[in-house]
DNA sequence: AGAATGACGGACC
DNA sequence: AGGTCCGCCATTC
C-alpha cells in the first residue's frame, strides 16, 4: 500500500539525515529496510555496510553496535556475550546502556540482545515490540 | 571531577 | 520459583 511505502521512506530519512529526495528510493538503507519488513533479513554484513553516520556515537557504543549487529536474524546472544565480542569482557551492564541508545534500531538489530537468562530484559519500543520482532524473525527466517 | 544511571549478571537467600 | 543484594563498566549530567 502507499501509506506504509511514504512511511518507509520517512523511517529511512530519519535514519540517515544526509540523504537526499532525489536518491531517497536508491538509498542503500531503504532496500534493506524494505526487504527486512519483507521477510528476508539483511546479513551482518550488509548492515554493517550501511551509511551510518558512526561519528555520532562514542567509540565504545560503536563497538558494541557492530557486534550487535553481528548476530543473525533468527538467532539471540545477550549482553554479556555482545560485550565481550566488542572487546569489552565484564561491560554487559554498560553493553546495555550502548544497545539502549542504539540510534538505528531494527537495522542494527539491538533487540536481538537479551538477557543471559533469556528473559527480554528491555527495548525502547517496549519489550512488546521487541517480543514482536524476534517472532517475526523466528518464524520467518 | 564526582556522583548518578542503567536494556547486566551472578550469588544468595 | 521469586526476590534481594552487590560488583561491574562506560556514559551522562
Amino acid at each position: 500500500m502507499e501509506s506504509s511505502e511514504r512511511r518507509l521512506l520517512a523511517v529511512v530519512r530519519s535514519l540517515f539525515p544526509g540523504v537526499r529526495h532525489t536518491t531517497l528510493t536508491t538509498h542503500p538503507g531503504t532496500a534493506s529496510l524494505r526487504r527486512y519488513a519483507a521477510g528476508s533479513f539483511p546479513s551482518p554484513g550488509e548492515i554493517l555496510a550501511l551509511p551510518f553516520d558512526w561519528e555520532a556515537v562514542s567509540p565504545f557504543d560503536r563497538s558494541v553496535l557492530e557486534a550487535a549487529a553481528s548476530v543473525p536474524a533468527g538467532k539471540t546472544s545477550s549482553y554479556g556475550a555482545v560485550a565481550a565480542a566488542s572487546g569489552h569482557p565484564g561491560a554487559a551492564r554498560a553493553a546495555g546502556g550502548a544497545l539502549g541508545r542504539n540510534p538505528w534500531p531494527v537495522l542494527i538489530p539491538c533487540h536481538r540482545v537479551i538477557g543471559a537468562d533469556g528473559r527480554l530484559t528491555g527495548y525502547g519500543k517496549g519489550v512488546a515490540a521487541k517480543k514482536r520482532l524476534l517472532d517475526f524473525e523466528s518464524n520467518r527466517s
